[in-house]
DNA sequence: ACCCTAATCCCTC
DNA sequence: GAGGGATTAGGGT
């Protein structure tokens, strides 16, 4: 039922717990005074209270002159924060750990990613209510009634509308597609091999930002001070970031990117325009401290999956298995994110049961996106790039310089396998020919690339794949 | 127009 | 004070 109109369009001084407002004593002025434009004045001095004038600008307050037009009155709200892919991928890596945030978390986050702790509750609350909803229509859709874990299912997305869900298709297990959300790992997928690959917190720096905006209005426009935060904020929308050449991004659910290194991110080039979200091109609101800062990219639902006996992702030739590996009640080895799976920890990924989507080595053990899925279709191309340097921040997939490190003299990264042709999880090579356009690349050639490496040097502690 | 989601409101605990 | 549910609204496709 709608609410009553709650007055949203005045500024109001304090939050009322009660539907109906109460007469403020502030407000009781002679009745020519009482209007909300009183607010505008001090009530002592009768000078302008820029406070309630919105938009609010750290030291770009409204010139007296620009009253007229600003005296909107609306209840300011606050400028929309537009969360980089780094932050987001970031969040979604804590929120596996933990759907709820101490205060020294929420501190260490918004120091972290440089944004108000504010913003990174609301993130939280909002990821929880996402997740509730997503979890609903979960069960709702749930074949064999068997709802998924609750981390696991964080990340499960709903069918889009007039679709149905994967029950019953030609998923043999019944699992349903998955599909990353705005909060969905990304298509690229870097995996830890060595202890500090990235699983390792950075060291925690200072927050740039002074000021947090709280969820108190009045602290937050009286703030006084010059904010970085807003100021990036309104600031990045009036000229565009630079954008970097590349749109799919991400960082591993567990935390690679936020790895001792200080991050590490393999940008590929421009993902198909079938894998792009229409959200992926946000432009960038903060100056990240790291050089690549990428898009999410957003998995096509309704990945088809193709059965194949001879695939069998349990098989521990691919993968060590988890440390805090489970099995749910189908026997499919999942995962619960946990601290311990970083930081300091090696990063495993739970297998990926054949046509299972939950998780896979494409997949952060939340198991939202399995890369695998319907790439042959997107005809992307894979990189499997081992780095042999972990203290490389900057490599990319699509970084040939850094791939190759022509001219550097210190390799650090090393192509093991490039795939021109489509990746296609559930199927076979239908040539062995990379450079034949039949050529397809399959789990097994990532595999084989991972396992060549993974042990045979402690050098090799990043391990990524790009699709391009 | 529609979608996603940050931000807000209102309420409960 | 923090949480959830409902809702609004910004910004993108």
């Amino acid at each position: 039922m709608a609410q009553p109109p709650p007055d949203q369009n005045f500024y109001h001084p304090h939050p009322h717990p009660h539907a109906h407002p109460h007469p403020h004593p502030q407000l009781q002025l002679p009745p020519q005074f009482r209007n909300p434009f009183d607010l505008l004045f001090d009530e002592r001095t009768g000078a302008i209270n820029y406070n309630y004038i919105r938009p609010y600008i750290p030291n770009q307050l409204p010139k007296p002159d620009d009253l007229s037009d600003s005296l909107v009155m609306r209840r300011p709200r606050r400028t929309r924060t537009t969360f980089t892919s780094a932050q987001i991928a970031e969040l979604e890596q804590h929120f596996l750990q933990g759907r709820y945030l101490t205060s020294s978390r929420l501190a260490e986050l918004s120091a972290k990613l440089t944004l108000g702790t504010a913003q990174v509750k609301i993130w939280f609350k909002n990821r929880r209510r996402r997740h509730k909803i997503q979890s609903d229509q979960q069960k709702e859709f749930s074949c064999d009634g068997m709802p998924l874990s609750p981390s696991l299912s964080t990340t499960i997305k709903s069918e889009p509308q007039g679709s149905a869900s994967s029950c019953g298709s030609n998923n043999s297990n019944g699992s349903t597609s998955s599909s990353s959300s705005s909060g969905g790992p990304p298509s690229l997928q870097s995996l830890s091999i060595n202890g500090n690959g990235g699983s390792t917190p950075n060291p925690l720096t200072p927050s740039p930002t002074p000021t947090t905006p709280t969820t108190n209005l009045m602290d937050h426009y009286s703030e006084p001070a010059f904010n970085p935060y807003y100021y990036n904020n309104h600031h990045s929308t009036h000229h565009h970031h630079h954008q970097p050449p590349h749109h799919a991004t991400l960082t591993h659910p567990y935390g690679c990117s936020a790895g001792a290194t200080g991050g590490q991110y393999y940008p590929p080039p421009p993902p198909p325009s079938s894998l792009q979200h229409h959200h992926s091109q946000h432009q960038q609101q903060y100056h990240s401290p790291h050089p690549h800062q990428f898009q999410m990219e957003h998995k096509p639902h309704a990945a088809v999956i193709k059965e194949d006996p001879d695939y069998n992702f349990n098989n521990p030739y691919y993968m060590r298995m988890p440390p805090t590996a489970g099995s749910n009640p189908s026997g499919v080895t999942t995962v619960e994110p946990s601290s311990a799976m970083s930081p300091n920890s090696e990063v495993y990924e739970p297998l990926t049961p054949k046509n299972d989507d939950n998780s896979s080595l494409c997949n952060g053990a939340g198991g939202n996106v399995d890369v695998g899925d319907n790439l042959d279709e997107t005809k992307a191309k894979l990189r499997v790039i081992v780095s042999s340097n972990a203290n490389r921040t900057d490599d990319t997939c699509s970084n040939t310089n850094a791939i190759g490190n022509e001219g550097s003299g210190t390799p650090a990264i090393n192509i093991m396998e490039e795939c021109t042709g489509a990746f296609a999880k559930y199927q076979k090579m239908t040539t062995a020919d990379p450079n034949d356009p039949n050529y397809q690349c399959t789990m097994d050639t990532i595999m084989h690339a991972y396992n060549n490496h993974r042990n045979t040097s402690a050098n090799n502690q990043q391990f990524a794949y790009c699709f391009n």
